[in-house]
DNA sequence: GATGAATGAGTATTCATTCAT
DNA sequence: CATGAATGAATACTCATTCAT
């Protein structure tokens, strides 16, 4: 990698860590692209040689921190386990950490469904990314006979994430109390997955 | 009811009707309070006599059209139906209504489910009293033998309705065409009732 | 007039004379609305009750203040002296004072010309009215036999006001100097006046 | 020339077709020095190397473009026709050019008699070069005996100038229709000879 | 009850120009 | 000769809400 490039990979990384670190502190709104250019040390256009808009700096600040931790959460399940058990070691090590960051977590759920035309298929293709490895993890679980094998398993990948993404929603919209999160996912996991799984 | 009385519900009926023909035209923030006023016939402080907030403005729009509608999609199923058949519908009525004013629906379900404290029980009673009237339809379901007893309906309906709301939600975001979506929601309801429903 | 008339006539002085006075010192581009309100101890807001935009309200100033210098250009007239000296007499008498205030003058004639559409009307009304006033000039001095009966006098007032408008745009595009605006304005009424004017 | 010499001046075609072309399609202010630069194939910076300002850039375009028109429009006078007829054969074939690109002739009007200092002299001078073969067409109108011989050409040339000016910015500000165009400007030019032009 | 004049906070984004390479 | 990444200044206008009348 040249001088050049790495200066500006450099300078990338030195954005979305500005950007995280304000949209948490401050929330998405409050904070100013002057002030994120300012925390990252480059001048007020140059964000803009990075982003096309604010709302794109949100994604991108997205993908980086919650593609990892959902890449993270990944790695801690044991596929031998019961399918909700498998579930919840996932979503219980992703929901864990939003809870740390509360307000960038409010903003996601909030911002990213109602994204413009041109991010949308960034979104989209993030969401899709996931539910496909959910897929795998039911497939697998057919394989290792914890889960009905006639069950469609995308369709089925689909409503587990609707159950958590509106649980989501409705936890950072301030509807329902951290405490209850967690019990109320599992019991929707048992529910969906009625009849379906074994162990 | 006396004649003030009269003349109060008569401006209140007014009010809504304005801000709903609005809305569903201009959207919800580029139609200003000032606009209802003069579509409605009063006064721009006049409004404030009667709402909150324009926030409170936008609920008041949806309990009165998105209830009515509600309320007649129950009285056309047929409890005797399969449990999907009887979700499909309610449902397709709905979802056929809010087609028609594709703009007012996607305020609905942008705005509604991250609206100010103040306006949050509001939100949350609505659904709820939905959710519970789903929750009659499973019991109804389980006494016809159409659903298996043990089945949690509580949790049930919570999940079913989560299917409905993130499709709507992608719906209206732009994510998924028209077409597509009763046929998800048919697939989703199918596998959230996978060997719990019978006939 | 009432007291909220009286309120409103006032507040209405007192932002066109910010306006005036901003203008003049800082420039037209220069001079932020948030500073005219400011001078003018109303809110940024309340100046949009009495225009429509900054533009507008340069409209205003220049309305405001020209035309009442133009009105006393026309009193200090002589008609029974020769048409050039009337026509010196008035003109001096704006250009003096226009030289006062070199920079509010420059806006005038760099902005005034190529204005947005909603306001060329107003522009050009003000300009036809006072070449209206040339025109019963001239016609004054055919009656008084300081002009050739023939001609025609509506064209004239055109090409006299022509000279001086684009002497005024050199002048304050700074292409001439002070010293020679008057001097080359003379000559190009007497040349435009060639065979016409007696006395 | 050598090859440098070549290349540089063929840079240099390329640099002022592109500028005009794209002036003319989206206007002065719209009109990117990145976009001129890439439509001429070059370097963002290289451009800089030809001109010290995007405004400078129009001066050489406006000098190109127009300067040739004119060279190409007093081509087609005859000196034997009376001289309201040999200006009109020369403005109308101007006028009937700049209607073709009528943005580009409102950038001109608009931008070009407000200039920064350092061009200042760039357009006067251009102006004065093309007054002057006025100049030079009224005193050999005078030899002919079309002209009367006391009348000052050099003045009488500034005033018919005017007209045209006048004429041209009202034209392309938008307040005079393009029929009326040519009218107005031979009626112009008869008030602005007479009793001096004979034939 | 009704009015409507007054308020004032609040910011993303562009682009001509430069200069280190 | 040529490049293109980096810069940073700069602001009109809207509109939900209030409260004196």
């Amino acid at each position: 990698m040249g001088l050049r490039e790495r200066n500006k990979a450099e300078k990338w990384r030195r954005i979305v860590e500005a950007a995280s670190r304000l949209f948490a502190t401050r929330g998405f709104e409050a904070t100013t692209t002057a002030a994120i250019a300012e925390e990252a040390g480059i001048g007020t256009g140059t964000l803009y040689l990075y982003v096309t808009s604010k709302e794109d700096l949100l994604l991108a600040v997205f993908r980086d921190e919650v593609g990892e931790l959902w890449d993270h959460a990944f790695t801690l399940i044991d596929p031998t386990a019961p399918v909700v058990e498998q579930l919840m070691t996932a979503f219980s090590h992703v929901t864990a950490y939003h809870e740390q960051e509360p307000e960038l977590t409010r903003i996601y759920f909030k911002e990213l469904m109602f994204v413009s035309p041109a991010m949308r298929s960034g979104v989209s293709e993030f969401m899709r990314h996931f539910i496909g490895r959910f897929v795998e993890l039911l497939d697998k679980a057919k394989v290792n006979g914890l889960l009905d094998p006639d069950v469609p398993t995308g369709m089925l990948a689909h409503n587990l994430w609707a159950q958590y993404y509106i649980l989501m929603q409705r936890r950072y919209a301030g509807s329902i109390d951290p405490e209850s999160l967690l019990p109320r996912l599992g019991h929707s996991f048992q529910v969906a997955l009625w009849g379906m799984a074994r162990g």
